[in-house]
DNA sequence: GCTAATATAATAGTATTACTATCATTTTTT
DNA sequence: AAAAAATGATAGTAATACTATTATATTAGC
C-alpha cells in the first residue's frame, strides 16, 4: 500500500481500512508512519545484508568477491525470495523511492544514535570493506561505498522517470554501470 | 525558514507570520508548499548551470574544462554570490537536505512533462557534454553526470550526519573524491 | 475451564495542516 | 481620478496525525 500511494498519501487509517483493522490498534505497533518507513528499509538493509555475505563469503578472491558484491546490491530485485512475510520486490521499490524519505529529516542525528540506520551503515561498512581488499591503496572507500549505494537507488529511479539521465534501461543495468565504474576507480588507484 | 525547519515542518501559515503577511496571499504566488520547492531548487540549478558556463566557457582543453565543472558543482557553497535576491549558501543547504523530495513523489512524470525539472536536466546534459568530451568512447556519460550530481549532494549530507560513511569532512572534500573518481574512471575506459 | 493479562475495536476528540472562498482595503497603473 | 490589480482579514472545510477512553475479544497460564 505503500508502494502503491507513495509515503505521503499512505496513512494508518487508510491501512486499518485495508487490513480490516483500527487505526489506533496500528499506532501501537508504529509511533507514527515515519517509524513505519525506518523499521521496513532497516528490515531491507538487513535483509540485503544477509544476501550479500550468503552470497559471498565462500568467495575468496577480492575482484569475484567484489562484483558479486555489487551485483547483489545494485541488481533490480525481481522475485520474491517467500524467506519471509515480507514481499522483497515491493519493499525494493519503496526503497528506491521513499528512502532518502528516512534520513533527510532534522530528526537524523537523533534517529541515528537510536541505531535506527544501523544496518545501513553495517551494510555500508561491509561494502567498503571489500573495497579495502580489493584495493588497499584506494583513499575513500566508504565514500565509494556510499556512492554504490546510494547510486544504485538513483539510478533505478532515473531509469524509470528521467530515461535521458542515465544509459540504463533496456540492455544497460545500474549493475552494469558501477561494476565498470568501481573497477576502473580501483584499478587506477593502485598506486595511492 | 525552510533550511531552518526542514520541508516537512515549514508551511506557509508560519511563513506568512514571518514575513508580516498573509496565507491566503502566499497562495497566489505558489500552488502549495511543493511548488515552492520545485521552484527553489529550479533556480539553484539554473543559478548552478550559470555559473558552470561561466566558470568553463573558456576553457578549451578537455581535462581543464571537466576538472573545474565538477569543482563547480561538488564545492561546498559558503558565500552569496549577491547577484540576486536569494541567498545560495542556505539554498545549497535546502537543496542538500530536501531536492531528493522534490522528485520522489507519485507526480514526477506529470511534473516532468510541465517542466518543473528541465534545469535540473539541463546541467546534467552539459555535464555529459563535457564527459564525452574528454573521453568519446566512455559508454555511460549521463550516468555519471547524474551520478556527480546526486553524489555530490549525498556526500555532503554524509559528512555532516553519517560521517562513518565517508572519507570527506576536515581535509578531504567530496570536490577532491569525485575528481579522482570521475578521472580514474574515463581513463581507464579510453579504449571502450 | 476459569482467571488474569493482554490485545483489539469502537468511538470520540484535539491540534494542525493544507488549503479555498469571500469581501473589504490598499496599492499601483493608466 | 478611475480602473485594475494585489493584499489582508476572516472564516471555513476536509484531511491528517495523532491521543484517550472504555468496551470487547483473544490468549496464556494454571
Amino acid at each position: 500500500m505503500m508502494g502503491e500511494l507513495g509515503f505521503e498519501k499512505f496513512n494508518f487509517r487508510k491501512l486499518g481500512e485495508k487490513i480490516g483493522s483500527n487505526e489506533s490498534s496500528i499506532y501501537r505497533y508504529f509511533e507514527n508512519k515515519h517509524k513505519l518507513l525506518l523499521y521496513l528499509t532497516s528490515w531491507y538493509w538487513g535483509w540485503m545484508e544477509y544476501q550479500l555475505v550468503f552470497a559471498t563469503h565462500n568467495i575468496l578472491e577480492p575482484t569475484e568477491k567484489l562484483t558479486k558484491a555489487i551485483y547483489m546490491i545494485t541488481r533490480e530485485i525481481t522475485e520474491d525470495s517467500n524467506f519471509s512475510h515480507i514481499n522483497e520486490v515491493l519493499l525494493n521499490q519503496i526503497v528506491i523511492n521513499e528512502y532518502s524519505k528516512s534520513y533527510l529529516t532534522k530528526e537524523v542525528d537523533e534517529e541515528d544514535k537510536e541505531g535506527y540506520f544501523a544496518s545501513y551503515k553495517r551494510l555500508a561498512r561491509r561494502l567498503s570493506e571489500m573495497i579495502k581488499q580489493f584495493n588497499p591503496n584506494y583513499k575513500y572507500p566508504s565514500s565509494l561505498a556510499s556512492t554504490i549505494l546510494g547510486g544504485a537507488l538513483h539510478q533505478h529511479f532515473l531509469k524509470d522517470h528521467f530515461s535521458s539521465m542515465t544509459e540504463c534501461g533496456g540492455e544497460v543495468t545500474p549493475t552494469e554501470y558501477l561494476t565498470n565504474l568501481v573497477f576502473n576507480v580501483l584499478n587506477q588507484n593502485f598506486n595511492g
